[in-house]
DNA sequence: TTCGTAATATATCGGAACGATATAGGAAAG
DNA sequence: CTTTCCTATATCGTTCCGATATATTACGAA
């Protein structure tokens, strides 16, 4: 999924300024799925109207630089039904952390443990604003299907992480003392 | 995590050549969580080489186009040691499936079935191979431990889709039918 | 009060990475 | 016998992304 279309779905929903757009990638049903800075965001809504897929309504805010509001026009409308319709890509899952597990080795143990416990924080915590999320009674079924999605596969890591992290930090020990 | 590390990472198991390097990001342990193309590992392999990180021996083999073996050096060893011994970046994933399904309302409901079904088969289909793993009985602990994960949250998704497609379907074609 | 920090807001630059493609011989399959 | 697949290296253009620059308001701390 190219950045033109996420901006063309994003802006299917509501107007917005290519702040807007950052901060949903950041808070809303997005942010676990998709990304994008400002640096991918401003170049594709420039080449978006140059498509004459959005038009752009400056708004000039008392002082501050002014505010441009992009809004998807019809054209636009129907290039993102016809992106959405194509085949999706697959999955991408890139994880450093996992990538630093498989060469427990190369660390040494207390390192080891400190980033086990620092993943397992940020899983805890993710779990929790998840489940303590105020929206989530109201939210839109796919909306409630991608963030019950996240939840679960979050819990799944958190359960994994703390059944197994004993094996690694005991393999990490043994590497330590055979060198 | 940067290429040059993540090459330097496999060279530091065995020596490899640009097209194995490519070869342990589809098939090995690393295939769910890192991945690079020729474009990104040939570029990486010519800078290691000039940090000194790697040597190069280039194998004649008979008529084909030489093979050339990269060897990770002792300074490449320490570098890699002091970038894993780095804070680890967060985790990214990035799911074009579940940024279909947050809009599935623009999706005709035959088609949002075809890609349910399609992402059902595939995650099935990854959950049988790491099953039946003929390998999986002598991993080191730090593949293991990735291996597990990966399957965990491989039957997590499977899961949850599972239970929760037909509410996905019900609502498309609400909305179709709104419409 | 003044200072610093965070939030709102737009925008660009350079480098990293990626997909597609070119090249080329050998092996296997049809 | 010919097409396709596998091994193997390499580059090119596009896209993407992190860092950075700029500017104003607002709020709390020193």
């Amino acid at each position: 999924m190219d950045i033109k279309t996420t901006c063309l779905a994003i802006l299917s929903r509501a107007d917005a300024s290519g702040y807007e757009i950052k901060k949903a990638f950041e808070d809303g049903p997005f942010s676990h799925i998709q990304d994008a800075g400002f640096g991918s965001i401003y170049p594709a809504l420039s080449r978006l109207r140059d498509d004459a897929h959005v038009t752009v309504t400056e708004m000039p805010q008392n002082g501050r630089p002014g505010k441009k509001v992009y809004s998807i026009t019809p054209a636009g409308r129907m290039a993102l039904i016809d992106a959405l319709a194509q085949p999706s890509m697959p999955d991408r899952y890139r994880s450093d952390f996992l990538f630093r597990t498989l060469f427990a080795n190369l660390l040494n143990p207390s390192d080891l443990e400190t980033m086990i416990e620092t993943r397992l924080a940020e899983l805890r915590e993710a779990v929790a604003r998840m489940e303590n999320c105020a929206t989530c009674a109201d939210l839109e079924p796919g909306e409630k299907f991608v963030s019950g999605m996240g939840l679960s596969v979050y819990r799944a890591m958190l359960d994994y992480i703390e059944e197994h992290k004993i094996e690694l930090i005991g393999a990490s020990l043994m590497a330590g003392a055979a060198q």
